[in-house]
DNA sequence: GCAGAGGCTTAGCCTGGGTTAATGCAGCCA
DNA sequence: TGGCTGCATTAACCCAGGCTAAGCCTCTGC
């Protein structure tokens, strides 16, 4: 292979060695891919849980609305990530998922999935290993939302996505590119639009962070990690990863 | 059979058919059980995570602890529930496991989930089905603490709590055992003790529940779920379930 | 039967973060 | 060139829910 390989094999492929019939075997089955602009809905509440698909460039969410307009954004989606397994497909979905920057997709051809873990074990634990992430990394927003305060919070987001772009090389140091808006942190935090500004503002102030709307660089990681308590093993993305960003 | 079936089972069974085969693979694969006296850990975060395993009797909870000693509780698990999927064992556990009553527990042969899900693509269903089925459930609880007042968040929670007793038989009507202290609902729903105790009472002189500490009784589910603005559908129980309480 | 512990309940006060509102600024289009 | 839109930012004010504290009740052990 000479051109470089998808965002989501370079995370797999990070943490978990794939014989070479495995990596063919994926591949082959992520065929298809779409591609979305910002702002649109890719799965809605209530409609198609949708087939396997995994989202190979751009920043998209997980979200639900309530009646009088409040949303929640469950967890945000980087390149990388799997949007639906292909067991969702079984019932509607039980909140959308919208992009947040121009997106594109790999979609993977529908009931492939589980054949293919079938026949490929090592794919069935990875497939494990991916949702296993997912819902720890939903757990700890548990914790920053319930126990945490708002600074906290806003550090313990930051810290994550740090963590989370360094394994597809979207995070060189401790600078990344942050395309959410104040709006998106809050509607992620449980906290109101002005209070994440307040905060934000915060933090840079104390010098633990430079934020600009669509960047941030986290200028002290140690104080801000032990600020926000922030301890990366719920990530499972292994102690290789820790601080350099990239194990292959 | 003559004997009532495991708990587990009960539920599976409540939403999926089950071959003979399968359903004796399963019952073959839980042979070893064990007991916990209320208010041990049964998983420890950063001790190893646990091979499969799944509550029988008795109500647990997963948490996490920061170092001031303020607890966040992640998910309650009731009969029938999964503690540890099989492939958890591979990394240091990030939350605790702990029971909240006496509690009995089935462990399945160690690294016999794979092999089982790989025999019978079925049971590979049901256990994707119920891992996500508690990711829903998590992001539910993010979504009560995050954008639900007080009031929303408490009815929330004991309507969930209602439609997962059900198909295991532990509610009868809306009325059912709660052996939480006001202490662990808050730790569950981010709240203060204080508030909570202010909240069910609210509740219950409004005439939408009957509480006594150890006892629930729903008694305006419409109410409530007007409220609280519950959905059954995230806990993917069907449609069979949402009234009466049983299907098979 | 009494002392202690653990949980429930309520009152009173206080604060972190919500709400409202106004300003600024950049990009965009006519 | 000027108005519109969508963010970010800040100040001023307010309240839902946190915190402290005190009293209760029940259970348990001696």
């Amino acid at each position: 292979m000479n051109e470089t390989p998808p965002r989501f094999l370079q995370r797999i492929e990070a943490f978990h060695d794939l014989q070479p019939a495995e990596r063919k075997a994926l591949i082959d089955a992520c065929s298809r891919f779409s591609a979305f602009d910002a702002h649109r809905d890719i799965l809605v509440e209530g409609h198609d849980g949708g087939s396997g698909c995994i989202l190979e460039d751009g920043w998209a969410c997980r979200y639900r609305m309530l009646n009088d307009g409040r949303r929640q954004i469950l967890n945000f989606l980087l390149p990388g990530d799997l949007i639906a397994g292909a067991d969702r497909s079984a019932w509607p979905a039980d909140h959308s998922v919208s992009t947040l920057t121009f997106c594109r997709v790999f979609h993977l051809d529908r009931g492939g999935l589980p054949e293919l873990c079938r026949r490929y074990p090592r794919l069935q634990q990875i497939a494990d290993w991916m949702v296993q992430r997912e819902l720890s990394i939903v757990q700890e927003r548990i914790v920053d939302i319930g126990r945490r305060n708002a600074s906290e919070r806003v550090g313990h987001l930051l810290l994550e996505l740090m963590f989370r772009l360094r394994p597809v090389g979207l995070c060189k140091d401790c600078e990344f590119e942050l395309p959410l808006t104040q709006e998106m942190i809050a509607d992620a935090l449980g906290l109101s639009i002005v209070h994440v500004n307040r905060t934000l503002r915060r933090l840079d102030r104390n010098g633990l962070i430079a934020y600009t709307p669509g960047q941030v660089d986290i200028l002290d990681e140690a104080d801000l990690a032990a600020l926000a308590e922030f301890d990366a093993s719920y990530l499972h993305q292994g102690e290789a990863l820790a601080r350099n960003g990239n194990a292959a």
